[in-house]
DNA sequence: TTGGGATTGTCCGGGAACGGACAGATAGGC
DNA sequence: GCCTATCTGTCCGTTCCCGGACAATCCCAA
Protein backbone atom coordinates (compact mmCIF):
# COMPACT_ATOMS: atom_id res chain seq x y z
CA UNK A 1 0.00 0.00 0.00
CA UNK A 2 2.99 2.30 0.84
CA UNK A 3 4.51 1.50 -2.50
CA UNK A 4 1.23 1.99 -4.42
CA UNK A 5 0.81 5.25 -2.50
CA UNK A 6 4.43 6.01 -3.63
CA UNK A 7 2.92 5.25 -7.12
CA UNK A 8 0.50 7.58 -7.36
CA UNK A 9 2.94 10.11 -5.85
CA UNK A 10 5.62 9.40 -8.24
CA UNK A 11 3.15 9.56 -11.15
CA UNK A 12 1.52 13.17 -9.95
CA UNK A 13 5.05 14.01 -10.30
CA UNK A 14 5.61 12.17 -13.42
CA UNK A 15 3.12 14.91 -15.03
CA UNK A 16 4.78 17.80 -13.08
CA UNK A 17 7.81 16.65 -14.98
CA UNK A 18 6.02 16.73 -18.05
CA UNK A 19 4.66 19.73 -17.62
CA UNK A 20 8.41 21.94 -16.43
CA UNK A 21 9.37 19.77 -19.79
CA UNK A 22 7.28 21.72 -21.76
CA UNK A 23 8.65 25.02 -19.91
CA UNK A 24 12.24 24.04 -20.59
CA UNK A 25 12.41 24.50 -24.42
CA UNK A 26 10.58 23.04 -27.36
CA UNK A 27 10.48 19.26 -27.85
CA UNK A 28 10.83 19.59 -31.17
CA UNK A 29 14.86 19.33 -31.02
CA UNK A 30 15.28 17.13 -27.84
CA UNK A 31 12.39 14.60 -26.84
CA UNK A 32 12.83 13.81 -23.33
CA UNK A 33 13.33 9.90 -22.57
CA UNK A 34 11.11 8.29 -20.31
CA UNK A 35 13.82 7.81 -17.82
CA UNK A 36 14.99 11.74 -18.33
CA UNK A 37 11.10 12.61 -17.48
CA UNK A 38 11.24 10.23 -13.98
CA UNK A 39 14.43 11.44 -12.98
CA UNK A 40 13.24 15.17 -13.79
CA UNK A 41 9.86 13.78 -11.77
CA UNK A 42 12.28 12.89 -8.71
CA UNK A 43 13.81 15.77 -8.70
CA UNK A 44 11.59 17.78 -7.94
CA UNK A 45 10.07 19.61 -5.12
CA UNK A 46 6.77 22.15 -4.32
CA UNK A 47 7.03 25.06 -2.77
CA UNK A 48 4.13 27.71 -1.67
CA UNK A 49 4.75 31.33 -0.67
CA UNK A 50 2.67 34.07 0.36
CA UNK A 51 2.03 37.12 -1.10
CA UNK A 52 5.05 39.53 -0.47
CA UNK A 53 7.33 36.89 0.68
CA UNK A 54 10.62 36.63 -0.55
CA UNK A 55 12.08 33.57 -2.90
CA UNK A 56 15.64 34.65 -2.41
CA UNK A 57 17.82 38.05 -2.08
CA UNK A 58 20.15 39.55 -4.22
CA UNK A 59 23.61 38.62 -3.45
CA UNK A 60 22.87 35.40 -1.79
CA UNK A 61 24.26 32.22 -2.66
CA UNK A 62 21.93 30.57 -5.69
CA UNK A 63 19.49 28.35 -4.37
CA UNK A 64 18.45 26.42 -6.99
CA UNK A 65 15.94 26.58 -9.59
CA UNK A 66 11.89 27.82 -9.56
CA UNK A 67 9.42 27.01 -11.93
CA UNK A 68 6.44 29.20 -11.45
CA UNK A 69 3.20 27.10 -11.07
CA UNK A 70 1.20 29.50 -10.27
CA UNK A 71 0.98 33.38 -9.07
CA UNK A 72 3.27 36.08 -10.35
CA UNK A 73 7.25 36.60 -9.25
CA UNK A 74 8.61 40.46 -9.32
CA UNK A 75 12.60 40.54 -9.60
CA UNK A 76 13.55 43.87 -7.90
CA UNK A 77 17.21 45.27 -8.55
CA UNK A 78 18.53 47.58 -6.20
CA UNK A 79 21.30 50.32 -6.77
CA UNK A 80 23.46 51.71 -3.77
CA UNK A 81 20.99 54.78 -3.53
CA UNK A 82 17.26 54.73 -4.16
CA UNK A 83 17.24 53.43 -7.61
CA UNK A 84 15.31 50.24 -7.91
CA UNK A 85 14.44 48.66 -11.03
CA UNK A 86 11.46 45.59 -11.70
CA UNK A 87 14.10 43.35 -13.89
CA UNK A 88 11.26 41.52 -14.48
CA UNK A 89 8.02 39.54 -13.91
CA UNK A 90 7.46 36.07 -13.60
CA UNK A 91 4.37 34.51 -14.66
CA UNK A 92 3.22 31.14 -14.72
CA UNK A 93 5.81 28.72 -16.54
CA UNK A 94 8.89 30.59 -16.07
CA UNK A 95 11.91 29.22 -15.20
CA UNK A 96 14.00 31.31 -12.66
CA UNK A 97 17.71 30.53 -11.22
CA UNK A 98 18.81 28.28 -13.04
CA UNK A 99 21.27 30.80 -14.79
CA UNK A 100 22.95 31.92 -11.60
CA UNK A 101 23.34 27.96 -10.56
CA UNK A 102 25.20 27.08 -13.87
CA UNK A 103 27.68 29.89 -13.35
CA UNK A 104 27.25 29.62 -10.27
CA UNK A 105 27.28 33.45 -9.18
CA UNK A 106 24.89 35.48 -6.80
CA UNK A 107 21.92 36.83 -8.25
CA UNK A 108 21.99 40.33 -8.75
CA UNK A 109 18.26 40.30 -8.13
CA UNK A 110 15.68 39.77 -5.50
CA UNK A 111 12.54 37.61 -6.33
CA UNK A 112 9.49 38.45 -4.44
CA UNK A 113 5.82 36.85 -5.05
CA UNK A 114 3.25 39.12 -5.79
CA UNK A 115 0.49 36.96 -5.01
CA UNK A 116 0.17 33.44 -3.44
CA UNK A 117 3.40 31.31 -5.38
CA UNK A 118 3.10 27.91 -5.88
CA UNK A 119 6.63 26.91 -7.62
CA UNK A 120 8.35 23.44 -8.25
CA UNK A 121 12.33 23.94 -7.15
CA UNK A 122 15.24 22.00 -8.20
CA UNK A 123 18.24 22.26 -6.01
CA UNK A 124 21.76 23.40 -7.35
CA UNK A 125 23.36 19.54 -6.82
CA UNK A 126 20.29 18.35 -8.47
CA UNK A 127 20.14 20.80 -11.52
CA UNK A 128 23.73 19.67 -12.39
CA UNK A 129 22.95 16.04 -11.97
CA UNK A 130 19.60 16.47 -14.76
CA UNK A 131 22.38 18.62 -17.10
CA UNK A 132 24.34 15.85 -17.68
CA UNK A 133 21.82 13.81 -19.29
CA UNK A 134 22.17 14.85 -23.40
CA UNK A 135 18.44 15.61 -24.00
CA UNK A 136 17.99 17.43 -21.04
CA UNK A 137 20.88 19.81 -21.49
CA UNK A 138 20.46 20.29 -25.24
CA UNK A 139 16.82 21.40 -24.36
CA UNK A 140 17.87 23.99 -21.23
CA UNK A 141 20.06 25.01 -23.71
CA UNK A 142 17.13 26.57 -25.81
CA UNK A 143 14.93 27.11 -22.81
CA UNK A 144 18.37 30.10 -22.43
CA UNK A 145 18.45 30.96 -25.76
CA UNK A 146 14.50 32.12 -26.01
CA UNK A 147 15.08 33.85 -22.86
CA UNK A 148 18.72 35.73 -24.31
CA UNK A 149 16.11 36.59 -27.13
CA UNK A 150 13.63 37.83 -24.97
CA UNK A 151 16.16 40.38 -22.96
CA UNK A 152 17.58 41.79 -25.86
CA UNK A 153 13.93 42.50 -27.00
CA UNK A 154 13.09 43.93 -23.93
CA UNK A 155 16.38 46.20 -24.56
CA UNK A 156 14.87 47.40 -27.63
CA UNK A 157 11.52 48.44 -26.05
CA UNK A 158 13.51 50.27 -23.40
CA UNK A 159 14.90 52.29 -25.93
CA UNK A 160 12.40 53.81 -26.66
CA UNK A 161 12.64 57.49 -25.66
CA UNK A 162 9.28 58.50 -25.52
CA UNK A 163 7.40 56.84 -22.33
CA UNK A 164 4.31 56.10 -24.38
CA UNK A 165 6.44 53.94 -26.97
CA UNK A 166 7.84 51.93 -23.71
CA UNK A 167 4.16 51.62 -22.11
CA UNK A 168 2.48 50.35 -24.89
CA UNK A 169 4.82 47.84 -25.23
CA UNK A 170 4.76 46.93 -21.84
CA UNK A 171 1.80 46.46 -21.35
CA UNK A 172 1.19 43.81 -24.77
CA UNK A 173 4.62 42.11 -22.94
CA UNK A 174 2.58 41.56 -19.47
CA UNK A 175 -1.02 41.28 -20.74
CA UNK A 176 -2.63 37.67 -19.55
CA UNK A 177 -6.21 37.57 -20.46
CA UNK A 178 -6.03 41.48 -22.11
CA UNK A 179 -5.07 42.44 -18.75
CA UNK A 180 -2.31 44.22 -16.93
CA UNK A 181 -2.76 43.35 -13.26
CA UNK A 182 -0.20 46.09 -11.23
CA UNK A 183 -0.39 48.78 -9.78
CA UNK A 184 1.30 52.07 -12.26
CA UNK A 185 3.50 52.20 -9.62
CA UNK A 186 5.17 48.80 -10.42
CA UNK A 187 4.78 49.85 -14.58
CA UNK A 188 6.76 52.32 -13.67
CA UNK A 189 9.82 50.49 -12.11
CA UNK A 190 9.63 48.03 -14.85
CA UNK A 191 10.48 50.85 -17.16
CA UNK A 192 11.94 52.85 -14.95
CA UNK A 193 10.02 56.22 -15.51
CA UNK A 194 8.44 58.02 -13.04
CA UNK A 195 4.87 57.22 -11.50
CA UNK A 196 3.32 60.28 -12.95
CA UNK A 197 4.68 59.60 -17.02
CA UNK A 198 3.13 56.49 -16.88
CA UNK A 199 -0.03 57.79 -15.43
CA UNK A 200 -0.39 60.44 -18.39
CA UNK A 201 0.43 57.86 -21.00
CA UNK A 202 -2.28 55.76 -19.61
CA UNK A 203 -4.30 58.27 -19.91
CA UNK A 204 -3.77 59.08 -22.86
CA UNK A 205 -4.30 55.92 -24.07
CA UNK A 206 -7.76 55.82 -22.56
CA UNK A 207 -8.73 58.48 -24.25
CA UNK A 208 -7.68 57.14 -27.69
CA UNK A 209 -10.09 54.19 -26.45
CA UNK A 210 -7.35 51.89 -26.32
CA UNK A 211 -7.24 50.38 -22.77
CA UNK A 212 -9.92 51.25 -19.87
CA UNK A 213 -8.56 51.55 -16.51
CA UNK A 214 -9.13 50.83 -12.89
CA UNK A 215 -7.64 50.20 -9.43
CA UNK A 216 -4.04 48.49 -10.09
CA UNK A 217 -5.45 46.89 -13.56
CA UNK A 218 -5.28 47.96 -16.96
CA UNK A 219 -7.69 46.22 -19.65
CA UNK A 220 -6.46 46.68 -23.41
CA UNK A 221 -9.67 47.30 -25.51
CA UNK A 222 -7.38 48.02 -28.92
CA UNK A 223 -4.75 45.94 -29.72
CA UNK A 224 -3.75 46.79 -32.72
CA UNK A 225 -3.82 50.35 -31.63
CA UNK A 226 -1.56 49.63 -28.85
CA UNK A 227 0.79 47.44 -31.23
CA UNK A 228 0.87 50.90 -33.39
CA UNK A 229 2.30 53.14 -30.42
CA UNK A 230 4.85 50.34 -29.27
CA UNK A 231 6.12 50.26 -32.69
CA UNK A 232 6.23 53.34 -34.83
CA UNK A 233 2.97 55.01 -34.41
CA UNK A 234 1.26 55.39 -38.42
CA UNK A 235 -1.32 58.28 -37.35
CA UNK A 236 0.27 60.96 -35.57
CA UNK A 237 -2.78 62.12 -33.17
CA UNK A 238 -2.06 65.41 -30.31
CA UNK A 239 -4.74 65.85 -28.14
CA UNK A 240 -4.34 69.47 -26.22
CA UNK B 1 52.91 13.20 -47.92
CA UNK B 2 48.96 14.02 -48.64
CA UNK B 3 48.57 12.53 -45.40
CA UNK B 4 50.97 14.11 -43.74
CA UNK B 5 49.75 17.95 -45.09
CA UNK B 6 46.26 16.70 -44.04
CA UNK B 7 47.68 16.10 -40.45
CA UNK B 8 49.25 18.98 -39.72
CA UNK B 9 45.95 21.10 -41.57
CA UNK B 10 44.09 19.44 -38.59
CA UNK B 11 46.69 19.32 -35.70
CA UNK B 12 45.99 23.58 -36.63
CA UNK B 13 42.31 23.14 -36.81
CA UNK B 14 42.21 21.43 -33.71
CA UNK B 15 44.02 23.97 -31.40
CA UNK B 16 41.52 26.59 -33.09
CA UNK B 17 38.96 23.83 -31.48
CA UNK B 18 40.41 24.33 -28.18
CA UNK B 19 40.90 28.21 -28.76
CA UNK B 20 36.77 27.97 -29.72
CA UNK B 21 36.30 25.83 -26.74
CA UNK B 22 37.52 28.41 -24.03
CA UNK B 23 35.08 30.60 -25.81
CA UNK B 24 32.43 28.88 -25.24
CA UNK B 25 32.13 28.60 -21.48
CA UNK B 26 34.43 27.54 -18.71
CA UNK B 27 35.95 24.34 -19.23
CA UNK B 28 35.70 23.64 -15.16
CA UNK B 29 32.11 22.01 -15.51
CA UNK B 30 32.37 19.81 -19.15
CA UNK B 31 35.85 19.36 -20.24
CA UNK B 32 35.76 17.96 -23.93
CA UNK B 33 37.01 15.12 -24.58
CA UNK B 34 39.90 14.35 -27.69
CA UNK B 35 36.68 13.23 -29.60
CA UNK B 36 34.90 16.33 -28.58
CA UNK B 37 37.37 18.82 -30.13
CA UNK B 38 38.35 17.04 -33.12
CA UNK B 39 34.94 17.22 -34.14
CA UNK B 40 34.52 20.51 -33.54
CA UNK B 41 37.72 21.27 -35.54
CA UNK B 42 36.44 18.67 -37.96
CA UNK B 43 33.42 21.64 -38.53
CA UNK B 44 35.15 25.22 -38.25
CA UNK B 45 36.45 26.91 -41.09
CA UNK B 46 37.82 30.05 -41.68
CA UNK B 47 36.17 33.60 -42.96
CA UNK B 48 37.96 36.79 -43.67
CA UNK B 49 35.50 40.34 -43.95
CA UNK B 50 36.93 43.31 -45.03
CA UNK B 51 36.33 46.49 -42.73
CA UNK B 52 32.91 47.58 -43.72
CA UNK B 53 31.52 44.19 -45.11
CA UNK B 54 28.09 42.62 -43.70
CA UNK B 55 28.43 39.17 -41.94
CA UNK B 56 24.50 38.84 -42.32
CA UNK B 57 21.12 40.89 -42.63
CA UNK B 58 18.90 41.55 -40.36
CA UNK B 59 15.69 39.29 -41.19
CA UNK B 60 17.63 36.61 -43.23
CA UNK B 61 18.02 33.21 -42.61
CA UNK B 62 20.51 32.27 -39.63
CA UNK B 63 23.69 31.05 -41.19
CA UNK B 64 25.68 29.54 -38.55
CA UNK B 65 27.68 30.31 -35.68
CA UNK B 66 30.48 33.11 -36.00
CA UNK B 67 33.21 33.20 -33.48
CA UNK B 68 35.57 36.60 -33.70
CA UNK B 69 39.39 35.58 -33.84
CA UNK B 70 40.52 39.20 -35.06
CA UNK B 71 38.75 42.57 -35.43
CA UNK B 72 35.54 43.50 -34.03
CA UNK B 73 32.25 43.26 -35.36
CA UNK B 74 29.03 45.64 -34.97
CA UNK B 75 25.11 44.38 -34.36
CA UNK B 76 23.29 46.98 -35.61
CA UNK B 77 19.21 46.72 -35.27
CA UNK B 78 17.29 48.99 -37.88
CA UNK B 79 13.36 50.21 -36.80
CA UNK B 80 11.04 50.97 -38.85
CA UNK B 81 11.77 55.04 -38.87
CA UNK B 82 15.46 56.63 -38.35
CA UNK B 83 15.73 54.41 -35.20
CA UNK B 84 19.49 52.98 -35.43
CA UNK B 85 20.77 51.02 -32.32
CA UNK B 86 24.29 49.17 -31.48
CA UNK B 87 23.27 46.03 -30.07
CA UNK B 88 26.72 45.19 -29.22
CA UNK B 89 30.21 45.01 -30.33
CA UNK B 90 31.81 41.41 -31.00
CA UNK B 91 35.57 41.56 -29.90
CA UNK B 92 37.50 38.66 -30.59
CA UNK B 93 36.62 35.65 -28.40
CA UNK B 94 32.98 36.96 -28.84
CA UNK B 95 30.50 33.93 -30.05
CA UNK B 96 27.53 35.02 -32.14
CA UNK B 97 24.57 33.63 -34.57
CA UNK B 98 24.48 30.21 -32.37
CA UNK B 99 21.05 31.31 -30.42
CA UNK B 100 19.34 32.23 -33.79
CA UNK B 101 20.77 29.13 -35.36
CA UNK B 102 19.35 27.00 -32.59
CA UNK B 103 15.85 28.81 -32.37
CA UNK B 104 15.52 28.84 -36.06
CA UNK B 105 14.82 32.39 -35.94
CA UNK B 106 15.95 35.09 -38.11
CA UNK B 107 18.38 37.62 -36.56
CA UNK B 108 16.80 40.72 -35.43
CA UNK B 109 19.80 42.64 -36.30
CA UNK B 110 22.81 42.89 -39.05
CA UNK B 111 26.18 42.39 -38.51
CA UNK B 112 29.14 44.49 -39.98
CA UNK B 113 32.79 44.40 -39.75
CA UNK B 114 34.05 47.33 -38.20
CA UNK B 115 37.53 46.55 -38.78
CA UNK B 116 39.02 43.75 -40.98
CA UNK B 117 38.09 40.58 -39.34
CA UNK B 118 38.70 37.33 -38.93
CA UNK B 119 36.03 35.10 -37.91
CA UNK B 120 35.53 30.81 -37.61
CA UNK B 121 32.08 29.94 -38.56
CA UNK B 122 30.41 26.62 -37.87
CA UNK B 123 27.26 25.62 -40.29
CA UNK B 124 23.43 25.35 -38.63
CA UNK B 125 23.86 21.47 -39.68
CA UNK B 126 27.19 21.47 -38.26
CA UNK B 127 26.02 23.14 -34.66
CA UNK B 128 23.10 20.78 -34.64
CA UNK B 129 25.66 17.83 -34.60
CA UNK B 130 28.08 19.00 -32.39
CA UNK B 131 25.59 20.11 -29.70
CA UNK B 132 23.84 15.98 -29.82
CA UNK B 133 27.77 15.45 -27.91
CA UNK B 134 26.90 15.66 -24.12
CA UNK B 135 30.35 17.72 -22.88
CA UNK B 136 29.80 20.31 -25.72
CA UNK B 137 25.97 21.00 -25.54
CA UNK B 138 26.24 21.17 -21.52
CA UNK B 139 29.47 24.04 -22.43
CA UNK B 140 27.31 26.03 -24.93
CA UNK B 141 24.70 26.18 -22.01
CA UNK B 142 26.92 28.02 -19.98
CA UNK B 143 28.36 30.02 -22.62
CA UNK B 144 24.64 31.14 -23.33
CA UNK B 145 23.95 32.23 -19.51
CA UNK B 146 27.08 33.93 -19.23
CA UNK B 147 25.78 36.37 -22.51
CA UNK B 148 22.20 36.30 -20.92
CA UNK B 149 24.00 37.59 -17.49
CA UNK B 150 26.07 40.03 -19.78
CA UNK B 151 22.95 41.33 -21.29
CA UNK B 152 20.45 41.90 -18.16
CA UNK B 153 23.62 44.18 -17.00
CA UNK B 154 23.47 45.92 -19.97
CA UNK B 155 19.60 46.72 -19.44
CA UNK B 156 20.51 48.13 -16.08
CA UNK B 157 22.89 50.18 -17.29
CA UNK B 158 21.70 51.64 -19.84
CA UNK B 159 18.80 52.42 -17.42
CA UNK B 160 20.61 54.91 -15.87
CA UNK B 161 18.82 58.58 -16.41
CA UNK B 162 22.22 60.40 -16.70
CA UNK B 163 23.69 60.23 -19.93
CA UNK B 164 27.13 60.63 -18.00
CA UNK B 165 26.83 57.55 -16.14
CA UNK B 166 25.59 55.42 -19.21
CA UNK B 167 28.97 56.68 -20.97
CA UNK B 168 31.22 55.89 -17.76
CA UNK B 169 29.47 52.33 -17.64
CA UNK B 170 30.42 52.30 -21.66
CA UNK B 171 33.63 52.57 -21.28
CA UNK B 172 34.06 50.50 -18.97
CA UNK B 173 32.74 47.62 -20.77
CA UNK B 174 34.07 48.57 -24.21
CA UNK B 175 37.86 49.78 -23.36
CA UNK B 176 40.38 47.14 -24.39
CA UNK B 177 43.97 48.08 -23.22
CA UNK B 178 42.91 51.23 -21.51
CA UNK B 179 41.57 52.46 -24.83
CA UNK B 180 38.34 52.62 -26.41
CA UNK B 181 38.35 52.94 -30.44
CA UNK B 182 35.47 54.12 -31.68
CA UNK B 183 33.59 57.22 -32.75
CA UNK B 184 31.35 59.23 -30.40
CA UNK B 185 28.77 58.46 -32.63
CA UNK B 186 29.08 55.13 -32.22
CA UNK B 187 29.36 55.57 -28.61
CA UNK B 188 26.21 57.27 -29.05
CA UNK B 189 24.12 54.22 -30.96
CA UNK B 190 25.38 52.08 -28.57
CA UNK B 191 23.46 54.23 -26.16
CA UNK B 192 20.87 55.35 -27.91
CA UNK B 193 21.47 58.91 -27.18
CA UNK B 194 22.67 62.11 -29.01
CA UNK B 195 26.09 62.32 -30.56
CA UNK B 196 26.35 65.80 -28.92
CA UNK B 197 25.77 64.15 -25.38
CA UNK B 198 28.21 62.19 -25.66
CA UNK B 199 30.26 64.68 -26.68
CA UNK B 200 29.27 67.00 -23.28
CA UNK B 201 29.87 63.72 -21.11
CA UNK B 202 33.20 62.84 -22.52
CA UNK B 203 34.56 66.76 -22.58
CA UNK B 204 33.37 66.56 -18.89
CA UNK B 205 35.14 63.66 -18.24
CA UNK B 206 38.52 65.30 -19.81
CA UNK B 207 38.36 67.99 -17.47
CA UNK B 208 38.25 65.84 -14.82
CA UNK B 209 40.52 64.13 -15.61
CA UNK B 210 38.73 60.60 -16.38
CA UNK B 211 40.04 60.24 -20.05
CA UNK B 212 41.95 61.80 -22.58
CA UNK B 213 40.17 62.05 -26.09
CA UNK B 214 41.64 62.14 -29.36
CA UNK B 215 40.21 61.30 -33.00
CA UNK B 216 37.88 58.20 -32.93
CA UNK B 217 39.58 57.77 -29.78
CA UNK B 218 39.32 57.39 -25.84
CA UNK B 219 41.98 56.62 -23.50
CA UNK B 220 41.17 55.88 -19.89
CA UNK B 221 43.25 57.55 -17.59
CA UNK B 222 41.40 57.36 -14.07
CA UNK B 223 39.26 54.11 -13.92
CA UNK B 224 37.99 54.30 -10.66
CA UNK B 225 36.91 57.56 -11.13
CA UNK B 226 34.99 56.26 -14.20
CA UNK B 227 33.47 53.68 -12.39
CA UNK B 228 32.32 55.90 -9.36
CA UNK B 229 30.61 57.81 -12.17
CA UNK B 230 29.16 54.85 -13.57
CA UNK B 231 27.67 53.15 -10.39
CA UNK B 232 27.39 56.40 -8.15
CA UNK B 233 29.36 58.84 -7.33
CA UNK B 234 30.85 59.20 -4.12
CA UNK B 235 31.67 62.90 -4.37
CA UNK B 236 29.41 64.87 -6.69
CA UNK B 237 31.47 67.64 -8.88
CA UNK B 238 29.62 70.02 -10.39
CA UNK B 239 31.56 72.69 -13.35
CA UNK B 240 30.26 74.95 -14.22
C1' DT C 1 50.45 67.90 -51.45
C1' DT C 2 46.00 68.82 -51.77
C1' DG C 3 41.29 67.95 -51.74
C1' DG C 4 37.18 65.84 -49.66
C1' DG C 5 34.71 63.00 -46.47
C1' DA C 6 34.37 62.01 -41.83
C1' DT C 7 34.65 63.44 -37.09
C1' DT C 8 34.59 66.69 -33.40
C1' DG C 9 33.38 70.90 -30.65
C1' DT C 10 29.87 74.16 -29.95
C1' DC C 11 25.62 76.98 -30.08
C1' DC C 12 20.51 77.45 -29.36
C1' DG C 13 15.27 76.75 -28.85
C1' DG C 14 11.71 73.49 -27.72
C1' DG C 15 10.01 69.66 -25.38
C1' DA C 16 9.75 65.81 -22.34
C1' DA C 17 10.49 63.78 -18.12
C1' DC C 18 12.23 64.53 -13.36
C1' DG C 19 11.40 65.64 -8.57
C1' DG C 20 8.46 67.02 -5.13
C1' DA C 21 3.92 67.76 -3.42
C1' DC C 22 -1.02 67.13 -2.44
C1' DA C 23 -6.08 66.01 -2.73
C1' DG C 24 -9.31 62.50 -3.97
C1' DA C 25 -10.40 57.59 -4.71
C1' DT C 26 -10.08 52.64 -3.61
C1' DA C 27 -9.75 48.37 -1.20
C1' DG C 28 -8.78 45.61 2.80
C1' DG C 29 -8.29 45.08 7.92
C1' DC C 30 -10.26 45.68 12.45
C1' DG D 1 -19.03 49.90 9.08
C1' DC D 2 -15.28 52.73 9.90
C1' DC D 3 -10.38 53.69 9.26
C1' DT D 4 -6.03 53.46 7.38
C1' DA D 5 -2.68 52.30 3.90
C1' DT D 6 -2.27 52.30 -0.67
C1' DC D 7 -3.10 53.91 -5.14
C1' DT D 8 -4.59 57.42 -8.56
C1' DG D 9 -4.99 61.96 -10.78
C1' DT D 10 -3.02 66.37 -11.05
C1' DC D 11 -0.28 70.54 -10.33
C1' DC D 12 4.34 73.13 -10.69
C1' DG D 13 9.31 74.68 -11.54
C1' DT D 14 13.73 72.73 -12.95
C1' DT D 15 16.81 69.97 -15.46
C1' DC D 16 18.30 67.39 -19.14
C1' DC D 17 18.26 65.78 -23.64
C1' DC D 18 16.56 66.12 -28.36
C1' DG D 19 16.84 68.14 -32.92
C1' DG D 20 18.90 71.01 -36.02
C1' DA D 21 22.76 73.68 -37.50
C1' DC D 22 27.54 75.15 -38.37
C1' DA D 23 32.63 75.84 -38.22
C1' DA D 24 36.92 73.71 -37.15
C1' DT D 25 39.66 69.73 -37.24
C1' DC D 26 41.42 65.33 -38.60
C1' DC D 27 42.54 61.34 -41.81
C1' DC D 28 42.89 59.18 -46.03
C1' DA D 29 43.51 58.81 -50.75
C1' DA D 30 44.32 60.55 -55.09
Amino acid sequence: MAALALGHEARVMVHEAAWVARCVGRGEWAPLSNGDLEDLAARLSTRIYEAGEQLFAQGQEPDGVYIVREGRVELVWRGSMRRRLVVQILHPGDVEGDICTILAIAPPYSARALDRVEALVISPADLEALLTRPQVSRRWLSSVAARLVHSQRRILQLQDHEVRGKVASLLLDEERGGVVELPQESLAALLSVRRQAVNGALREFERAGLVRTSYRLVRIEDRAGLESVAGRRASREHAA
